[in-house]
RNA sequence: GGUUUGGUAGUUCAGUUGGUUAGAAUACCUGCCUGUCACGCAGGGGGUCGCGGGUUCGAGUCCCGUCCAGACCGCCA
């Protein structure tokens, strides 16, 4: 027997109780005359204790020679430590050591195995094992294991079956770019990794599983960010004869049972606006509501005007920001710097100062007198005290731009508060986003996304104006879900693809086992998928994703502790049929 | 593909205008220490300044290239 108890359950009352512990040996503190010896795993640390006075000689000999990390196992008994640590849950207990068994030593880690290490993210990343040693990575992947069990809890309660689908299915051009699998069988044929279980969904639709979920990874070869992997857990859910107003409905449950019993936050009902609302009012189709700072469009009291930036852009948009007349000359330069970086892009920023005593004072003092400064105050909801940023030009990009800006300053402000949960629906998506590279449409969600009733014939005449039955669920400002109702018929779907480019033998050859589908007896049905990784970083009340992850991906989408990707050797290419053609 | 920040002791970092023998903290090792728990005290070891080239009497510092890492933009149906 390794252990008779773990190292964070031992209390008082275990006093005089004969115990073995195994762990870790976290830090030994030397005096001398006696040693104590922190002994870690799991669940705590408890004490140990070596003295002159109640330990044999050679014990307390060998207790001076353990290092960190060492895994040690320990006989001894409970007693009541003679100056208490209220820090710990153990703190008022100590292990009094009889016998002491080296299990395995450790050379000296590269970083130290504490709350706050000194260990960097690439070491922690490289010796990843050690670095889930440590409780904040070691908390998140508990609390992560504590999210994926009340999602599990609450959909199969609900009805929801959790079935399986293939990872090595077909490659299709739509969408991001496919990992992809060489077949040895099928000599020069590949597989592709699924950027999500869309089709195989919908197909259990048809197969009649009326409501199926999945905890599943998705793979996506794209660029990455501190938010992003290449491979990710989304969950991923469908539900047969439900219109949108069911599937938002079961997922607003789903996420208020989560916030409940994961953080103990009650939420009402998630508020609801229009993707064409929330590109006005906050610029973002993933808006922050848990601060305000709306979008004021000035266009009507800011053109006309002596001031040809603003006459000439096609939108002039502006926000409050709060206690912002505080900021020097100075701090309002870096603030116009940081809006015409290369990453945000705007030409210039205009100012408006909300004095105390009424007044304004602008950078465009020039143009606009009191009246017209205190119209944009009134507009942006500029308080005295406040500041009126103000950007313009093309609609688009000066919406992105201006919620950027938004974002950063509310970060600046500390109006991201982390423990404070802000979700809300988007809905009305467009159906088709222009490629302006190319100059062709494409699906903004997916190509099996139902547009709105009665807007089919649209697709024809202002293919940018049709809005889909597609929804996202955002939370504070990360778009956390997204789904739609689907196409569940042959026609509307091969309408679909004729307005994506696709030719009917292309659509065919891609799409061909979903359309046969359709031909016998598709339910209406329609779902969404989660990203899991994001959602639980949230709950958690952190920036990245990436310790809630066991085994990350860098920046390059390398795993450097098993040093991934790698090449293989001539023995396998020859076997899959492969020829390398290396661009350098 | 682009913008940007960084790479100096095991680790986290400092290093001024180019100028003596490259520092601090922490970790590690040795000794001391009668209740520690961020223990304390004394001492010690530890450096290819990412790599390559250039400028210079002289480069951690300036220039060019390159590799690696972080953040962001493009991209991510």
């Amino acid at each position: 027997m390794y252990r008779s108890h773990n190292c964070g359950e031992l209390r008082t009352s275990h006093i005089n109780t004969e115990v073995t512990l195994s762990g870790w040996v976290q830090k030994s503190r030397d005096k001398g005359f006696i040693v104590w010896v922190d002994l870690r795993d799991r669940y705590g640390i408890t004490q140990l204790v070596f003295d002159e006075e109640r330990t044999e000689k050679s014990l307390i000999a060998q207790a001076q020679k353990l290092g960190r990390e060492f895994v040690i196992q320990v006989q001894g008994k409970v007693i009541e430590r003679a100056s208490k640590n209220s820090n710990i849950r153990t703190g008022d207990i100590e292990i009094l050591v009889s016998k002491l068994e080296i299990l395995n030593e450790s050379i000296l880690p590269p970083f130290t195995i504490e709350d706050e290490t000194d260990g960097g993210e690439e070491l922690r990343m490289k010796y990843r094992y050690l670095d889930i040693r440590r409780n904040p990575v070691k908390d998140n992947l508990i609390f992560r294991a504590k999210v994926t069990q009340e999602v599990r809890n609450y959909l199969s309660s609900d009805g929801f079956i959790e079935v399986e689908t293939p990872y090595l299915i077909k490659s299709t051009p739509e969408g991001a770019r496919d990992f992809v699998v060489p077949s040895r069988m099928n000599e020069g044929q590949f597989y592709a990794l699924p950027q999500s279980p869309q089709t195989f969904k919908q197909l259990l639709m048809v197969g009649g599983m009326d409501k199926y979920f999945q905890i599943v990874k998705c793979f996506r070869d794209e660029d990455l960010r501190a938010d992003r992997q290449p491979e990710f857990t989304q969950i991923d859910c469908e539900m047969a004869f439900v219109e949108q107003e069911d599937i938002l409905n079961a997922f607003e449950g789903l996420t208020r049972h989560l916030l409940k019993e994961v953080n103990g936050v009650e939420i009402d009902e998630f508020p609801r606006i229009s993707y064409d609302e929330a590109m006005q009012r906050y610029g973002n189709d993933k808006p922050d509501i848990r601060f305000g700072m709306e979008f004021g469009e000035l266009n009507a009291v800011a053109q006309h005007k002596e001031f040809n930036v603003f006459n000439s852009a096609e939108l002039v948009v502006g926000i409050a920001v709060p206690g912002g007349n505080n900021y020097t000359r100075k701090d309002i330069d870096k603030l116009i710097n940081w809006v015409r970086r290369p990453q945000v892009g705007a030409l210039g920023m205009v100012y408006s100062r909300c004095n105390e005593d009424g007044t304004y004072k602008s950078s465009v003092d020039k143009f606009y007198d009191q009246d017209d400064l205190a119209k944009w105050a009134e507009i942006t909801g500029a308080k005295p005290g406040d500041l009126v940023c103000v950007l313009s030009g093309d609609a688009n990009k000066v919406r992105a731009q201006l919620s950027a800006l938004r974002m950063e300053l509310a970060e600046r402000l500390g109006l991201r508060d982390p423990k404070e949960f802000a979700p809300l629906w988007v809905l009305d998506f467009p159906l088709l986003e222009l490629d302006e590279e190319t100059n062709h449409y494409h699906a903004m969600h997916h190509p099996f996304t139902s547009p709105k009733p009665g807007q089919m014939e649209l697709l024809d005449t202002n293919p940018g104006a049709v809005k889909a039955n597609a929804y996202d669920l955002v939370l504070n400002g990360n778009e956390i879900g997204g789904g739609s109702i689907r196409i569940h018929d042959k026609e509307t779907q091969a309408i679909m693809f004729k307005h994506l480019g696709f030719t009917p033998e292309d659509a065919k050859a891609q799409f061909g086992f979903l359309m046969d589908a359709f031909e016998y007896g598709a339910p209406p049905h329609g779902g969404l998928a989660f990203g899991l990784d994001r959602l639980v970083a949230i709950l958690g009340g952190q920036e990245t994703i990436r310790d809630f992850i066991a085994f990350p991906k860098n920046n390059s989408g390398r795993d450097v502790m098993i040093d991934a990707p790698a090449p293989i050797d001539d023995a396998q290419l020859t076997e899959l049929s492969l020829k390398l053609n290396l661009k350098s």
